[in-house]
DNA sequence: CTGATCCATCGAAACTTGTCAATGCATGAC
DNA sequence: GTCATGCATTGACAAGTTTCGATGGATCAG
């Protein structure tokens, strides 16, 4: 069962101040239980692992903006269970769509939910 | 203070597919080799884990922005040698700094590198 | 129907991570 | 000096991840 861990925090009050966040507002604005913390641990697994990152830049990057199975083992030098594990993962997490056609699987990038990653991925 | 997020947008000829153009800038203008993912992934790990997230909103949240390790055992829930292991991660992820004062050691909130978690921290 | 292809799942091996108890090093109190 | 305190490090163990080869269900071509 997916249950699909996405984006969700906690209902009530928001964890995080919002991005007005200047220098000095805090990114925390309570101290968070373990029941807070586990989701956001959840997401951030999801893309704690070299071979999903590259997973997202490879399908982002395809000319229609998805991509099966066979034309990711090669590239990232996985097999092919390995590769739908990591495929598995990050559409759990709400990154990436799956769709069906014919004998392919296509994965394409889910564009919102990755663009909050922007800014740490996009540094150095 | 102007461009912040680096969700670098291409200049003159777009490498935006078709498919993105509309909606979205794509998160990664190309793809990334390992030796790149791999930093990232560093970056990652660092906060996929809830202690550790507990660990930044509590520091965060203290009165005078710093905890030192025997404030920290008690309301995590974990022995002193844990805490200081995760302590340790976080300062190498360049989330936390540590100052040793007398027998104290002081962790505090790196805020620029904390709030390019904002985002994902905000979700809810 | 038969054979081929794509891919998800299973099972197991190798590796990594989270945790604690025990130890030891500094520092400060006496 | 001696003793107590705060904390980092070590060693060990359990639990979780990453990875693969093997298997089997769909789907399509012939």
């Amino acid at each position: 069962m997916g249950s699909t861990a996405t984006v969700s925090a906690p209902e009530g009050s928001p964890a995080v101040s919002p991005a007005e966040a200047a220098c000095c507002t805090p990114t925390f604005t309570r101290v968070l239980t373990e029941a807070e913390a586990e989701p956001l641990a959840k997401v951030f697994k999801a893309v704690a692992d070299p071979a999903r990152i590259r997973l997202l830049s490879i399908i982002e990057n395809e000319d229609d903006g998805e991509a099966c199975v066979c034309h990711l083992t090669e590239p990232l030098g996985l097999s092919q269970p390995t590769v739908s594990h990591h495929l598995k993962i990050l559409v759990e997490a709400g990154l990436l769509t799956r769709t069906k056609r014919g004998r392919w699987s296509y994965y394409a990038v889910v564009e919102p939910a990755l663009q909050e990653f922007g800014t740490l991925l996009n540094r150095g």
